[in-house]
DNA sequence: AATGAAAGGTCGGCAAC
DNA sequence: GTTGCCGACCTTTCATT
Protein backbone atom coordinates (compact mmCIF):
# COMPACT_ATOMS: atom_id res chain seq x y z
CA UNK A 1 0.00 0.00 0.00
CA UNK A 2 1.25 3.42 -0.96
CA UNK A 3 1.39 5.99 2.09
CA UNK A 4 -0.03 8.63 -0.67
CA UNK A 5 -2.03 8.55 -3.97
CA UNK A 6 -2.03 11.82 -5.86
CA UNK A 7 -4.93 12.92 -7.11
CA UNK A 8 -5.88 14.88 -10.52
CA UNK A 9 -5.11 17.91 -9.02
CA UNK A 10 -1.54 16.78 -7.82
CA UNK A 11 -0.83 15.21 -11.20
CA UNK A 12 -1.74 18.53 -12.90
CA UNK A 13 0.93 20.13 -10.82
CA UNK A 14 3.51 17.58 -11.02
CA UNK A 15 2.65 17.78 -15.03
CA UNK A 16 3.54 21.99 -14.54
CA UNK A 17 6.66 21.20 -12.42
CA UNK A 18 8.00 18.73 -14.21
CA UNK A 19 7.38 20.71 -17.49
CA UNK A 20 9.18 23.81 -15.85
CA UNK A 21 10.56 23.75 -12.33
CA UNK A 22 10.62 27.24 -12.24
CA UNK A 23 7.80 27.89 -11.94
CA UNK A 24 5.84 30.23 -9.42
CA UNK A 25 2.96 28.91 -7.35
CA UNK A 26 0.78 31.78 -8.55
CA UNK A 27 1.35 30.83 -12.19
CA UNK A 28 0.80 26.85 -11.52
CA UNK A 29 -2.54 27.95 -9.81
CA UNK A 30 -2.80 30.27 -12.56
CA UNK A 31 -2.85 27.35 -14.94
CA UNK A 32 -4.67 24.52 -13.21
CA UNK A 33 -6.76 26.57 -11.91
CA UNK A 34 -6.34 26.46 -7.93
CA UNK A 35 -5.29 29.39 -5.63
CA UNK A 36 -1.48 29.65 -5.12
CA UNK A 37 -1.98 28.42 -0.99
CA UNK A 38 -3.69 25.40 -2.20
CA UNK A 39 -0.75 24.73 -4.32
CA UNK A 40 2.12 25.23 -2.05
CA UNK A 41 0.31 23.15 0.26
CA UNK A 42 0.59 20.52 -2.30
CA UNK A 43 3.72 20.62 -3.27
CA UNK A 44 4.83 20.37 0.10
CA UNK A 45 2.41 17.32 0.66
CA UNK A 46 4.38 15.82 -2.43
CA UNK A 47 7.79 16.51 -1.46
CA UNK A 48 6.86 15.31 2.17
CA UNK A 49 5.72 12.16 0.77
CA UNK A 50 8.86 11.64 -1.29
CA UNK A 51 6.96 11.86 -4.47
CA UNK A 52 8.51 14.95 -5.62
CA UNK A 53 12.19 14.24 -4.92
CA UNK A 54 14.26 17.31 -6.65
CA UNK A 55 14.27 20.46 -8.65
CA UNK A 56 16.79 20.51 -11.47
CA UNK A 57 18.09 22.02 -14.21
CA UNK A 58 18.29 19.76 -17.52
CA UNK A 59 22.01 20.14 -18.85
CA UNK A 60 22.45 18.86 -22.53
CA UNK A 61 25.67 16.75 -22.43
CA UNK A 62 26.55 16.91 -26.36
CA UNK A 63 26.69 20.81 -26.07
CA UNK A 64 29.27 20.34 -23.22
CA UNK A 65 31.24 17.93 -25.03
CA UNK A 66 30.00 14.69 -24.22
CA UNK A 67 28.58 13.32 -27.20
CA UNK A 68 29.18 9.67 -26.44
CA UNK A 69 26.40 7.39 -24.37
CA UNK A 70 26.86 4.27 -23.84
CA UNK A 71 25.76 1.14 -21.83
CA UNK A 72 27.92 -1.57 -20.28
CA UNK A 73 26.83 -4.77 -19.00
CA UNK A 74 29.13 -6.37 -16.38
CA UNK A 75 29.35 -9.30 -14.61
CA UNK A 76 31.94 -8.88 -11.88
CA UNK A 77 34.54 -10.82 -11.05
CA UNK A 78 34.29 -11.82 -7.19
CA UNK A 79 36.39 -9.86 -5.77
CA UNK A 80 36.32 -7.64 -8.26
CA UNK A 81 33.53 -5.97 -7.89
CA UNK A 82 33.27 -2.54 -9.16
CA UNK A 83 30.62 -1.44 -6.65
CA UNK A 84 33.04 -2.67 -3.89
CA UNK A 85 36.73 -1.49 -4.88
CA UNK A 86 35.74 1.01 -7.21
CA UNK A 87 35.33 4.73 -6.08
CA UNK A 88 32.81 6.91 -8.06
CA UNK A 89 35.38 9.82 -8.42
CA UNK A 90 37.68 7.22 -10.81
CA UNK A 91 35.12 6.77 -12.86
CA UNK A 92 33.15 10.19 -13.50
CA UNK A 93 32.26 8.73 -16.79
CA UNK A 94 29.70 6.66 -15.42
CA UNK A 95 26.26 8.32 -14.91
CA UNK A 96 24.39 5.37 -13.91
CA UNK A 97 24.94 2.25 -12.12
CA UNK A 98 22.31 -0.48 -12.34
CA UNK A 99 22.28 -4.02 -10.46
CA UNK A 100 20.69 -6.87 -12.41
CA UNK A 101 18.88 -9.93 -12.36
CA UNK A 102 20.26 -12.50 -14.67
CA UNK A 103 23.43 -13.23 -16.21
CA UNK A 104 25.24 -9.90 -15.66
CA UNK A 105 24.97 -8.06 -12.11
CA UNK A 106 25.52 -4.89 -13.26
CA UNK A 107 25.04 -2.26 -16.24
CA UNK A 108 26.37 0.91 -16.16
CA UNK A 109 25.22 3.81 -18.14
CA UNK A 110 28.03 6.11 -19.31
CA UNK A 111 29.15 9.40 -21.03
CA UNK A 112 32.02 10.40 -22.73
CA UNK A 113 33.60 12.60 -25.16
CA UNK A 114 34.98 10.56 -27.35
CA UNK A 115 35.46 7.01 -28.97
CA UNK A 116 39.12 7.54 -27.99
CA UNK A 117 37.94 8.26 -24.74
CA UNK A 118 35.57 5.24 -24.56
CA UNK A 119 38.31 3.01 -25.91
CA UNK A 120 40.07 4.02 -22.34
CA UNK A 121 36.87 3.64 -20.10
CA UNK A 122 36.21 0.20 -21.35
CA UNK A 123 39.55 -1.22 -21.00
CA UNK A 124 39.51 0.59 -17.41
CA UNK A 125 36.03 -1.04 -16.44
CA UNK A 126 36.96 -4.42 -17.98
CA UNK A 127 39.61 -4.99 -14.81
CA UNK A 128 36.62 -6.18 -12.86
CA UNK A 129 35.04 -8.30 -15.14
CA UNK A 130 33.37 -9.56 -18.55
CA UNK A 131 31.87 -6.63 -20.73
CA UNK A 132 29.26 -5.99 -23.18
CA UNK A 133 28.74 -3.03 -24.70
CA UNK A 134 25.83 -1.36 -26.21
CA UNK A 135 26.71 2.27 -28.16
CA UNK A 136 23.95 4.45 -28.29
CA UNK A 137 23.99 6.06 -31.88
CA UNK A 138 21.01 8.38 -31.41
CA UNK A 139 18.12 8.76 -28.84
CA UNK A 140 14.96 9.65 -30.49
CA UNK A 141 12.86 9.50 -27.82
CA UNK A 142 13.00 10.35 -24.20
CA UNK A 143 10.63 11.14 -21.83
CA UNK A 144 11.66 12.62 -18.64
CA UNK A 145 8.35 13.17 -17.18
CA UNK A 146 6.60 10.92 -15.01
CA UNK A 147 3.01 10.10 -16.00
CA UNK A 148 -0.11 8.56 -14.08
CA UNK A 149 0.40 4.95 -14.11
CA UNK A 150 -1.04 3.42 -16.65
CA UNK A 151 -3.50 0.10 -16.35
CA UNK A 152 -1.52 -2.59 -17.58
CA UNK A 153 -2.96 -4.48 -20.10
CA UNK A 154 -3.67 -8.10 -19.53
CA UNK A 155 -1.95 -10.32 -21.00
CA UNK A 156 -2.99 -11.64 -24.78
CA UNK A 157 -2.69 -15.18 -24.08
CA UNK A 158 -3.49 -17.60 -26.61
CA UNK A 159 -0.77 -19.32 -24.33
CA UNK A 160 -1.98 -22.95 -24.62
CA UNK A 161 0.14 -24.05 -21.50
CA UNK A 162 -1.56 -20.77 -19.40
CA UNK A 163 -3.34 -22.55 -16.57
CA UNK A 164 -3.13 -26.28 -17.70
CA UNK A 165 -1.35 -27.36 -14.38
CA UNK A 166 -2.70 -26.39 -11.17
CA UNK A 167 -1.14 -23.30 -10.29
CA UNK A 168 -1.35 -19.60 -11.33
CA UNK A 169 1.16 -16.69 -11.08
CA UNK A 170 -0.06 -14.05 -9.18
CA UNK A 171 1.33 -11.92 -6.58
CA UNK B 1 33.56 23.44 -32.35
CA UNK B 2 31.95 23.65 -30.00
CA UNK B 3 29.71 26.97 -29.74
CA UNK B 4 30.25 27.82 -26.48
CA UNK B 5 31.99 26.92 -23.62
CA UNK B 6 31.18 27.14 -20.24
CA UNK B 7 34.06 28.83 -18.33
CA UNK B 8 34.19 28.01 -14.37
CA UNK B 9 31.95 30.05 -13.37
CA UNK B 10 28.97 28.67 -15.45
CA UNK B 11 30.06 25.54 -14.54
CA UNK B 12 29.33 26.54 -10.69
CA UNK B 13 25.88 27.57 -11.97
CA UNK B 14 25.23 24.95 -13.31
CA UNK B 15 26.17 23.05 -9.87
CA UNK B 16 23.98 25.08 -8.26
CA UNK B 17 20.36 24.86 -11.00
CA UNK B 18 21.36 21.24 -11.39
CA UNK B 19 21.21 20.77 -7.57
CA UNK B 20 18.28 23.14 -7.17
CA UNK B 21 16.34 24.50 -10.44
CA UNK B 22 13.98 27.14 -7.80
CA UNK B 23 17.14 28.75 -6.36
CA UNK B 24 16.70 32.35 -7.20
CA UNK B 25 19.51 34.47 -8.95
CA UNK B 26 19.90 36.19 -5.96
CA UNK B 27 20.72 33.00 -4.22
CA UNK B 28 23.24 30.99 -7.09
CA UNK B 29 24.82 34.70 -6.57
CA UNK B 30 25.41 34.87 -3.15
CA UNK B 31 26.74 31.10 -3.35
CA UNK B 32 29.17 31.55 -5.97
CA UNK B 33 29.65 34.51 -5.73
CA UNK B 34 28.83 37.16 -7.97
CA UNK B 35 26.07 39.51 -8.32
CA UNK B 36 22.60 38.87 -9.50
CA UNK B 37 22.82 40.58 -12.57
CA UNK B 38 25.83 38.85 -13.58
CA UNK B 39 24.16 35.49 -12.77
CA UNK B 40 20.73 36.35 -14.85
CA UNK B 41 23.23 37.26 -17.66
CA UNK B 42 24.88 33.79 -17.88
CA UNK B 43 21.88 31.87 -17.13
CA UNK B 44 20.42 33.50 -20.23
CA UNK B 45 23.56 32.92 -22.31
CA UNK B 46 23.70 28.88 -21.24
CA UNK B 47 19.75 28.79 -21.96
CA UNK B 48 20.45 30.78 -25.43
CA UNK B 49 23.30 28.16 -26.51
CA UNK B 50 20.94 25.03 -25.61
CA UNK B 51 23.26 24.33 -22.92
CA UNK B 52 20.31 24.50 -20.57
CA UNK B 53 17.43 23.07 -22.19
CA UNK B 54 14.80 23.13 -19.01
CA UNK B 55 14.19 22.91 -15.78
CA UNK B 56 11.98 20.06 -14.13
CA UNK B 57 10.74 18.28 -10.97
CA UNK B 58 12.15 14.98 -10.48
CA UNK B 59 9.53 12.92 -9.59
CA UNK B 60 10.37 9.42 -7.39
CA UNK B 61 8.70 6.60 -10.02
CA UNK B 62 8.32 3.63 -7.36
CA UNK B 63 6.37 6.48 -4.81
CA UNK B 64 3.59 6.69 -7.62
CA UNK B 65 3.60 2.86 -8.32
CA UNK B 66 6.10 2.24 -10.83
CA UNK B 67 8.28 0.26 -9.23
CA UNK B 68 9.71 -2.24 -11.69
CA UNK B 69 12.35 -0.68 -14.40
CA UNK B 70 13.86 -2.49 -17.19
CA UNK B 71 15.79 -2.36 -20.75
CA UNK B 72 14.59 -3.55 -23.40
CA UNK B 73 16.98 -4.88 -26.22
CA UNK B 74 15.11 -5.17 -29.52
CA UNK B 75 16.13 -6.14 -33.19
CA UNK B 76 12.90 -5.24 -34.92
CA UNK B 77 11.53 -7.16 -37.63
CA UNK B 78 11.76 -5.41 -41.10
CA UNK B 79 8.05 -3.27 -41.58
CA UNK B 80 7.82 -4.08 -38.01
CA UNK B 81 10.01 -1.21 -36.85
CA UNK B 82 8.65 0.27 -33.47
CA UNK B 83 9.97 3.70 -34.56
CA UNK B 84 8.22 3.33 -37.50
CA UNK B 85 4.53 1.58 -36.99
CA UNK B 86 4.06 2.70 -32.96
CA UNK B 87 3.00 5.46 -31.60
CA UNK B 88 4.16 6.97 -28.29
CA UNK B 89 0.96 6.50 -26.93
CA UNK B 90 0.93 3.13 -27.20
CA UNK B 91 3.44 2.40 -25.36
CA UNK B 92 3.07 4.95 -22.04
CA UNK B 93 5.54 2.65 -20.34
CA UNK B 94 8.44 3.03 -22.65
CA UNK B 95 10.44 6.03 -21.41
CA UNK B 96 13.28 6.46 -23.48
CA UNK B 97 14.41 4.75 -26.57
CA UNK B 98 17.96 4.57 -28.44
CA UNK B 99 18.94 3.75 -31.22
CA UNK B 100 21.81 1.31 -31.36
CA UNK B 101 25.04 0.20 -33.52
CA UNK B 102 25.37 -3.27 -33.32
CA UNK B 103 23.44 -6.21 -33.26
CA UNK B 104 20.12 -4.68 -31.85
CA UNK B 105 18.83 -1.83 -33.62
CA UNK B 106 17.29 -0.38 -30.42
CA UNK B 107 17.43 -0.32 -26.64
CA UNK B 108 14.11 1.01 -24.64
CA UNK B 109 13.88 1.62 -21.15
CA UNK B 110 10.51 0.87 -19.68
CA UNK B 111 9.08 1.76 -16.79
CA UNK B 112 5.78 -0.60 -15.22
CA UNK B 113 3.76 -1.15 -12.14
CA UNK B 114 4.38 -4.81 -12.00
CA UNK B 115 6.17 -7.64 -12.96
CA UNK B 116 2.55 -8.77 -14.06
CA UNK B 117 2.86 -5.69 -16.35
CA UNK B 118 5.91 -6.32 -17.49
CA UNK B 119 4.63 -9.44 -18.80
CA UNK B 120 1.91 -7.98 -21.02
CA UNK B 121 4.11 -5.34 -21.90
CA UNK B 122 6.85 -7.33 -23.11
CA UNK B 123 4.44 -9.56 -25.15
CA UNK B 124 3.37 -7.03 -26.95
CA UNK B 125 6.83 -5.29 -27.26
CA UNK B 126 7.87 -8.52 -28.71
CA UNK B 127 5.24 -8.51 -32.13
CA UNK B 128 7.91 -6.28 -33.76
CA UNK B 129 10.88 -8.24 -33.79
CA UNK B 130 12.82 -10.56 -30.88
CA UNK B 131 13.82 -8.86 -27.93
CA UNK B 132 16.04 -9.06 -25.27
CA UNK B 133 15.42 -8.39 -21.57
CA UNK B 134 17.73 -6.57 -19.05
CA UNK B 135 15.76 -6.74 -15.47
CA UNK B 136 16.63 -3.56 -12.84
CA UNK B 137 16.39 -4.81 -9.45
CA UNK B 138 18.10 -1.50 -7.94
CA UNK B 139 19.80 1.52 -8.67
CA UNK B 140 22.05 2.00 -6.72
CA UNK B 141 23.87 4.88 -8.15
CA UNK B 142 22.52 7.42 -10.95
CA UNK B 143 24.37 10.96 -10.72
CA UNK B 144 21.87 13.55 -12.71
CA UNK B 145 24.03 16.24 -12.85
CA UNK B 146 26.47 16.96 -16.00
CA UNK B 147 29.55 17.88 -14.94
CA UNK B 148 32.80 18.88 -17.20
CA UNK B 149 34.06 17.07 -19.09
CA UNK B 150 36.74 14.68 -17.41
CA UNK B 151 39.95 14.54 -19.82
CA UNK B 152 40.08 11.57 -21.33
CA UNK B 153 42.75 8.83 -19.92
CA UNK B 154 45.36 7.43 -22.33
CA UNK B 155 44.50 3.61 -23.40
CA UNK B 156 46.87 1.71 -20.88
CA UNK B 157 48.09 -0.15 -23.67
CA UNK B 158 50.50 -2.97 -23.56
CA UNK B 159 48.43 -4.08 -26.60
CA UNK B 160 51.56 -5.73 -28.56
CA UNK B 161 49.49 -4.67 -31.91
CA UNK B 162 49.16 -1.22 -31.34
CA UNK B 163 51.02 0.23 -34.05
CA UNK B 164 52.73 -2.36 -35.18
CA UNK B 165 51.14 -1.68 -38.55
CA UNK B 166 51.33 1.60 -41.01
CA UNK B 167 47.66 3.15 -39.41
CA UNK B 168 46.92 4.75 -36.28
CA UNK B 169 42.99 5.20 -35.21
CA UNK B 170 42.99 9.27 -34.58
CA UNK B 171 39.66 10.81 -36.04
C1' DA C 1 32.27 41.52 -18.12
C1' DA C 2 30.98 42.68 -13.28
C1' DT C 3 29.20 45.76 -9.63
C1' DG C 4 25.93 48.56 -7.03
C1' DA C 5 21.81 51.05 -6.40
C1' DA C 6 17.09 51.97 -7.30
C1' DA C 7 12.37 50.84 -8.84
C1' DG C 8 8.70 48.15 -9.61
C1' DG C 9 6.66 43.84 -9.51
C1' DT C 10 5.85 39.49 -7.64
C1' DC C 11 6.09 36.09 -4.42
C1' DG C 12 5.10 33.37 -0.37
C1' DG C 13 3.09 33.04 4.18
C1' DC C 14 -0.46 33.96 7.44
C1' DA C 15 -4.94 34.77 9.12
C1' DA C 16 -9.82 34.74 8.55
C1' DC C 17 -13.81 32.97 6.22
C1' DG D 1 -9.90 25.52 -0.50
C1' DT D 2 -10.31 30.58 -1.04
C1' DT D 3 -9.50 35.41 -0.43
C1' DG D 4 -6.93 39.42 1.07
C1' DC D 5 -3.13 41.54 3.01
C1' DC D 6 1.71 42.50 4.26
C1' DG D 7 6.47 42.19 4.47
C1' DA D 8 10.18 40.49 2.00
C1' DC D 9 12.53 39.29 -1.80
C1' DC D 10 13.35 39.12 -6.47
C1' DT D 11 14.23 40.67 -11.21
C1' DT D 12 15.43 44.20 -14.24
C1' DT D 13 17.44 48.43 -15.79
C1' DC D 14 21.00 51.66 -15.84
C1' DA D 15 25.19 54.02 -14.79
C1' DT D 16 29.81 53.12 -13.44
C1' DT D 17 34.38 50.80 -13.21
Amino acid sequence: MRSYEPDETDWAILRELQADARLSYNEIGRRIPLSAPSVAERVRRLEAHGIITGYSADVDPARVGQEVTAYIHLRCDSGRCLLKTADPDEYPEIVEIHKLAGRHCTLLRVRVASMAHFEGLSERIGTHGPIETTMVMSTPFARGEVRPTPPPRPVTTGDRWWNAGEASEQG
